[in-house]
Formats: structure tokens, sequence, C-alpha cells
RNA sequence: GGUCCCGUAGCUCAGUUGGAUAGAGCACAGGUUUCCUAAACCUGGGGCCAUAGGUUCGAAUCCUAUCGGGAUCACCA
């Protein structure tokens, strides 16, 4: 949008001044409004380099530049040599005409060119249910793939998961310890490491429901039975949770088959050919010292069973072969560790590591009045997402897990969240929604109808101005969320937003100001609407029309 | 002890990748509705940007050290 309008007469100035130093035009939106609508500090940027003073700069380019006069009022100097821009209010009349006309797929792009690409994320194994911090991974993962799709690339959602080695087997033991208990031992021996969670519990009674005393007998063929039928019931669970958060994945892809199809040896035979991976103790070793890490590691135990690092490395290997051009990754803090080994054993299999962006989210700490709420596993007490879900409903937990950094441990307030008032934040933008539905409800009530013959110009309200402005942006923040990874980026967005139509709302009525100023209003209305459902969407949060 | 994240208003957090007088929500004090949803709008108080140095026209932002909170460390995943 504005690159026309203000970065072409920027480059033409420049190369007629003669100066080809290589610079970004860069433009901000200055906080105070009174330095304009846009500036640059290119003046500044070049001072270093051609050794001038940068309001000298400054004023030569502005000797120099055309622009049009029509959509631009003023340029001028400022400070230290910022040259603020303010535009006209047809610039912005043309703007919102612009958008106005793209209707309902305002700000989609096509710049990732059908790129494939594939996001990981939650991928739990299912030993248990999903806690917050589950959570937080799913729907950050979530919209990271929704934000990807809206910038026009190709995008897969996957959930990688692992039913085989010592945790589902422990998952076994407990459920069946449990069973024994409630079926005809109340002594029986809880296993050391078991999971404790009461899900155990409900395990072993829908276990006990379906087969009755079966699979009393502790043997190998029993347990194998409880492991699957544990497998498959934590499972549902995770889905039917996700599910109320409308999370839905589209492939499943099992770690054990890249034992079965033979990919963990390709990957040992690829390492050792490279002559990376080495023998040691009994054990195969990543030569990753030599990669610019630390130490090296064992990817192959001296029992013959890989350690992770090796499935991990072979997974992405895998999903390149598969196709994709991009990998995206979305962990925990506590897989920090993993992540250079993994990334550097890709990279040596020949896929380069700016394919792979890994995005790491800190915690999150569930408070009420201020105080910590645990979520032990180890108690037992564990508060779930579901139990979360049922309290204050999908929107919410979406919301407050997605409107802080990810970088930033995360303290989610109960009782903010409980709030179903104006305390709420989520409730802002919803309530934006519901009274631009409740606009057309009424326009439509009254027969008036948004037409083509829209008169722009009619709008010059400070607030009109405003919110036109900050329309024009939401592409922009689309992808800057996209680029950085950072959902939190759109929800502030919306927020602001949301705040600019408040008020444009409160000082300029929409409906009974005459036919013509009207449909200006409602076609800026109408813009502001599909701007704010799609923002919502993308972050995976309910438009209501009415609330 | 090593690595990574964080430290900004009473609380929870932003800060457009080094720019102009550091922002928002909540909380607190006050105000706005014969009029499209008051879950809204307006006004106000509140800050040594953890600390100490350094880099430069210019630092909350970059570098170094220190302090404090969290995560992590393996032939566990």
């Amino acid at each position: 949008m504005y690159n026309e309008i203000i970065k072409l007469p920027f480059q033409k100035a420049l190369s007629k001044l003669n100066i080809n130093e290589e610079v970004d035009i860069i433009l901000e939106f200055p906080k105070n409004p009174e330095h304009g609508d846009l500036s640059t500090n290119i003046a500044m940027q070049l001072a270093g380099k051609l050794k001038k003073q940068p309001r000298q700069i400054a004023q030569e380019i502005l000797d120099t530049i055309e622009y049009d006069k029509e959509l631009i009022n003023k340029l001028d100097i400022a400070g230290a040599g910022f040259i603020n821009i303010k535009f006209s209010n047809k610039f912005y009349s043309q703007a919102l005409k612009n958008i106005y006309e793209i209707g309902n797929n305002f700000g989609k792009s096509d710049k990732g060119n059908g790129i494939k690409v594939n996001v990981e994320y939650v991928s739990v194994n299912p030993t248990g249910l999903l806690h917050l911090g589950h959570g937080r991974n799913a729907c950050i993962g979530d919209t990271i793939a929704n934000l990807y799709v809206w910038m026009g690339y190709v995008v897969t959602r996957e959930y990688y998961f692992n039913n085989a080695g010592n945790q589902m087997n422990n998952l076994a033991k407990s459920i069946y310890a449990r069973y024994r208990q409630q079926l005809d031992n109340p002594d029986f021996p809880f296993p050391e490491n078991g999971y404790h969670g009461d899900y155990i519990k409900e395990i072993a009674n829908d276990l006990i429901n379906g087969n009755s005393d079966k699979l009393i007998e502790e043997n190998e063929e029993n347990l194998t039975i409880i492991r699957k039928f544990g497998e498959k019931w934590c499972f549902g669970k995770i889905k039917k949770t996700l599910e109320r958060m409308s999370i839905h994945q589209d492939v499943y892809y099992n770690e054990d088959s890249l034992y079965s199809d033979g990919k963990i040896k390709d990957v040992i035979d690829e390492f050792k050919k490279k002559q990376i991976a080495y023998e040691k103790d009994g054990a195969l070793w990543l030569a990753l010292s030599k990669m610019g890490l630390e130490d090296d590691r064992v990817i192959v135990k001296s029992t013959g069973e890989p350690t992770y690092r090796l499935p991990d490395i072979a997974y992405h290997r895998e999903k390149f072969l598969r196709g994709f051009d991009l990998l995206i990754d979305i962990f925990g803090s506590d897989h920090i560790a993993t992540v250079p080994d993994v990334l550097a054993g890709v990279k040596a299999l020949g896929f380069g590591p700016d394919k792979v962006k890994v995005y790491i989210h800190q915690f999150v700490t569930l408070t009420e009045n201020g105080e910590q709420i645990k979520m032990s596993k180890r108690t037992g007490k564990s508060y779930t997402l579901d139990d979360l879900l049922d309290e204050v409903g999908p929107d919410v937990v979406r919301f407050f897990l997605l409107m802080r950094g990810i970088s930033t441990h995360l303290e989610f307030d109960l009782g903010l969240a409980r709030e179903q008032s104006d305390k709420n934040p989520v409730f802002y933008l919803q309530y934006a929604h519901a009274r631009l539905c409740s606009v057309f409800d009424n326009a439509e009530s009254k027969g008036l109808k948004l037409n083509d013959d829209v008169d722009f110009q009619l709008l010059q309200h400070e607030t009109e101005i405003n919110l036109i402005k900050q329309l024009l942006t939401f592409p922009d923040f689309i992808e800057l969320a996209c680029n950085k990874g950072e959902p939190q980026v759109l929800a502030d967005y919306l927020r602001e937003l949301a705040a600019a139509f408040h008020v444009f709302y409160h000082d300029c009525r929409i409906l009974g100001v005459g036919d013509k100023l009207s449909i200006a209003r409602l076609a800026l209305a109408k813009v502001t609407l599909i701007a704010m459902k799609n923002g919502l969407t993308i972050l995976g949060i309910s438009a209501p029309t009415r609330m």
C-alpha cells in the first residue's frame, strides 16, 4: 500500500541526488500524532555513510522529491532528521475503497506462494490428559498454522507421537495396578514411577466394565491389551479436548513407523557414510563436536536401542522427504536442550537449518487471587485443560493462552478468566464484532443496504480516519505475527482495532445521518467487521453476532 | 556449574528489531446514555525500563559482568 506512494518517490529522489548507498527505506508509525502519519529515518541512516548532517540530507531529499500532492499533504523535517509524512484524507478514502473491494478475503495474502509447510504441535504421547502447558502449545501451533494458511502457504498440521517404549509400559502397569486394586486386591502395589492421576482409575474402571476380570493374570499378553486400551483411551480424550478448542490435525505420525519402515536404519547408514557417527563403549555416537556443538551424544545405546535424538532426526528428515519446504516445530521449554542436537543432525543430512523453524514457548502457571494453583501430576490432583474448558469456555482459554508473547512465562489468571464482564479482555474484541453485526441488522430493518455506490470521501471525521488507518495495517500484522511466530502480535492488533472501532462508534452515528453518509459509514463498518471476524478466526476464537 | 527464557506502572504484559515526551489492560479516583448494544467512551494519578559499566548522533532494545525468577543437563523421552 505504502510502497508505490512513499518508497518509490524516495528511491527516485535518492538516485537523483546520486546517493547509491544500499539502504532500506524504513517507514514507521510515529507514536506522537504531531509527527505525522508515517515517518522515515532515512536521512539519519545515511548520515554516517555520507558523513553529513542528517538534517542537511533530509533537506536535500525534500528539495528533490516529487510526489502526488493529492495524496500526501506535506513532508517535513523534525527532530534529529526524521522526515515526517502527512497523508491527505483523500489518501485514506482511496485506501479504504481498495480494501473494501477486497471483501471477505481482506487480510489474505499470496506471499507464501503455495510453499508447503508442516506445522507440528501438541505431540503429546498417549499416556495422560492434556494440561495447561499442552494447551498453550496447541493454541500457538494451531494459530501459527492458521497464519501460514492466510499468508498463502499450503499447510499440514501434524501430531507426532510414540506409542512404544518405557512410558507406555509404565502406563500399562499403572492401569493394571488400579485394575487389581478395584477388582480383587485393594493393597495391590502401585508401580513406583507410575502415573498417579485419577484418570488412571477411570481407565481401570472402563477396563473392568468391558472385560470384567479377564485380564487379571499378570502376563505380557494382558499387559499389551491393557496398554493398547490405555493408549486408545488417552488419545480419545486428547482429541476430544483439542476438538473443544477447534483444533484438528491432519496427520498423526507414529514414531514407530520410522523403525518399521527402516527410516532409522537409513539415517544411521547415512551418518556412518558421512563419518559423523562412531562406535565407542558399545554405543553409537553422533559427532556433534564436529558440527560446532559442545559434546558428542549417543544415538544408539549399547543395548541396541536408539536414544530420542535418532528418531527425532529421522522424523525431520522424513518430513523433508515427504515434500515439505518448511518445517515448524512448536515445543515447550522443557525440550530446549534437544533442539540444537536435532538441528545439527538434520543439517548433517543435507537439509538447511533455515528450513526448520523451532518455536519454544515458556511454561504456564495457573493463579487465582494472586496465588498459584498447583498442577502437579504426582499428587494426582492435576488441573487439566478439560477442567479449564468446563469452567471458562474455549474462547477465553484460547485468548488467554495466546495473548502473551510465547517466550515469556504465562500467568493464567483464573479469577479474571472466570469474569463474565467487561474486565475480561476477550469480550472486548467479541463485543466489537457483536456491535457491528447489530448495526447491520438495524440497517437492514430500515431498508438500508450496502452497495457499490459508496462515496468514501464523506469519511472525514478524526475517528473515521483513525479507524481506516488501523484497518490498513491488518495484513501487515498478520504477516508480522506469522514471521515472528507470535500470535500475540495479532491479538494485540485486534484489541487496538476494537478500540478504534468503539471510539468511532461512540463519536459517529452510523444510521440516521442521511443515506449517503450512512452508506459510507456502513462501508467502513463492513471492512471492520471483516477484519475483526478474520482476525478472531485466525486466533480460533468465535465471533458472536450478539452478546 | 554450563546452556536457554524472563526481569518495564500496585498486578498482568506490550514496546514495530537502535529513534522523537516509554505504552496498554486490570486495579484506583472522577465523568458521559431522551441517540445504532454502557461488555462502550472520556479525564486523572502512577516509572531510576533489575544493577553497574561499554558501543554511538541516540539504548528499555546491542555487548560484558553481577543480582533475582523459571526451564534444562543422561546410554530417560
